[in-house]
DNA sequence: CTCAAAATGAGTTGCGTACCTCAAAAAACC
DNA sequence: GGTTTTTTGAGGTACGCAACTCATTTTGAG
């Protein structure tokens, strides 16, 4: 009935001893060492790969002696987003201390590439790994390079540098979360025509630059008899994003669909409710807030599209530790996905 | 700018010494082992509380010595749900190996309580931790709780015992999916009235008929205008799925969705296309498979509503783990989400 | 063949905990 | 008071590996 039989767990010197040398040199080839001839370093590791030897990472983290650093590069603010991904590091403590983890929340002006790049460059040597909510500029990305060239393993977050020589993102693909965006207006507006408003912080931002490609791109090919109004962009503000869609809601009273690529959805939500449309428009917004969270169960926005910020914590940590460690990483457990979440599947 | 000092990595000695007793003592007490007074076991807690102490895992891990040891009970035959679990499980073996845990996999008729009981006992003192697909009957509840009188830790997978003593459940809530069908139903289709056609495998399978219960709920309060079609049972066959539906289709021309609560999805399409009605109807399925991933691209499948199998696989091992350390769960790591996925958001 | 350089062996120490033994001290009992 | 029982201390060993030293062997260059 059970299948696969108990491996006898081998240790470095059922290695050392099946491949003719030493534990020291054994050693030598697991971490790159310098002194060992090309040959001898061919036959160590066939038999570790014959064997499937893997060292075991208890001992291995035991008898490293120092702890391991990481650092988190966040945006100052009050981004609710960020607070949330701080947040579940924060819940994580324990989880972190029980392995001598040292994470330490790194606040910069992440909006301007010089200060991020200044922040990144004070960071050299002094940790081991390096979470960064990143912007996408040539200082940034020469700054990230330095820090691979150091040695250090860096992992962008949230916002990746495509160019850069970073370890891993974790993070969600924009363009796909605007196409699924698109997608769901074109969807649930069902077959009447209308027009479609779409709010954005700012087109200078990648991921929203990203998220209204994708969402323009299914409109057109898909869903052609929707007419997309002009964006607007509200800067993330409740305030001017409310004002910018009462207005609009006033000029087109057949507006049926409304989508916030950005933060703001507050100011929208009232903007809507004011005007007494909130049951006929379909509201597409992102990410799970309170807020969000309390609209949806009201009814007034349909859908939250939204990246998990805990799962982006904890796997921005766990990607950091398996590089620092040279493990494999789990890549169909880091992956990120764009959850579509409604009134009856909120977590 | 950085926050958190790194804390001076305490260790047993430590605690031993400020509450001024002797390691052995400070041992006893950590292990629940007898021959403590309770005032000395209070202050030896004491001090571990005060300090926020951790015992090092890494260095617990070693010391144990022998390796831990799982066994995951899963239905035999070709369910691909269940496959794909056993696959992802597959893909964490050098995880698994490289922390000394073997998982071991247990096939077993879970169908038939009585079976499923008897292979549950035999599990007794032989393993650390068991994930068992359980189905919900006096007779696997009362093993499962002698597995957890015995000391071992038990996870129910996929489908849970809620009155069994089980320390933990990793799988989704299947009401809720349910009413998330139900919701996309009624959203997608839009206000045009006609009828909808619900298939499922069983009744009488308990994730099943949650499921179904939860629609129908959905649908009742909401959507009332829609006219739910009496239940099919398809017994999560291709053929007799495929049948069925043929046969709906043919009396029933004003059908304008369909909603399938088990396997059998294959069959469900075949119908649907071979009546050239699968772009009116709006069709609804449960799980990610290459077949219905293959649908969805297809716009024949409109929403796939899944758990994520990997999810679940690692999951249930992490909390095993944690449950067998004595060390806390993150509950929002473990908790698995109702996945909507369409076109634009597959995975 | 000689000598320097490169490669390897052999060994040690320490990481922090689990688990064990045995002796000593303290407490509880009569 | 003495005796038994309970509690505590002291210490050791082992876990598997990293990281290091130093001696020895092998290799290659001249």
């Amino acid at each position: 009935m059970a299948e696969e039989t108990v491996s006898a767990a081998l240790t470095l010197k059922d290695i050392a001893r099946e491949a003719g040398v030493s534990l020291a040199t054994v050693d030598r080839v697991l971490h790159n060492r310098p002194g060992v001839r090309s040959d001898t370093v061919r036959r160590v590791k066939e038999t570790i790969a014959r064997n499937a030897f893997q060292p075991h990472v208890a001992a291995a983290e035991l008898a490293r002696g120092r702890a391991r650093r990481f650092a988190f590069v966040m945006p100052t603010g009050a981004n609710p987003f960020m607070q949330q991904i701080e947040a579940y590091l924060g819940e994580m403590s324990a989880w972190l201390a029980a392995r001598r983890l040292n994470v330490e929340m790194v606040n910069t002006d992440v909006f301007d590439p010089s200060v991020l790049a200044a922040s990144l460059e004070t960071l050299a040597g002094n940790y081991d790994g390096v979470a960064v909510v990143a912007l996408d500029h040539p200082g940034v990305r020469a700054a990230i390079n330095d820090l691979v060239e150091a040695g250090t393993k860096v992992v962008t977050l949230v916002s990746d540098v495509p160019s850069s020589r970073r370890h891993h993102y974790v993070g969600i693909d924009n363009i796909a979360a605007g196409r699924t965006a698109g997608a769901l207006v074109g969807r649930l507006v069902g077959e009447k025509p209308g027009k479609v408003a779409i709010i954005a912080g700012s087109q200078g931002l990648r991921d929203h630059a990203e998220r209204i490609f994708g969402f323009n791109q299914v409109m057109a090919s898909e869903f052609s008899h929707l007419d997309i109004l002009p964006l607007l962009e509200g800067r993330d503000e409740d305030d001017r994003s409310e004002q910018l869609i009462s207005r609009l809601l006033g000029k087109h009273p057949d507006i049926i669909s409304l989508y916030n690529v950005g933060a703001g959805t507050q100011g929208v939500a009232k903007a809507l409710t004011e005007a007494g449309r909130e049951k006929q428009i379909v509201f597409i917004a992102h990410d799970l807030t309170a807020m969000t969270r309390k609209l949806l169960l009201q009814g007034t926005l349909d859908v939250a599209i939204s990246q998990n910020p805990g799962h982006e914590a904890r796997a921005a940590v766990r990607v950091l530790l398996s590089l620092a460690r040279n493990e494999p990483i789990l890549s169909e457990q880091e992956n990120i996905r764009i959850d579509i979440l409604m009134r009856d599947n909120l977590p």
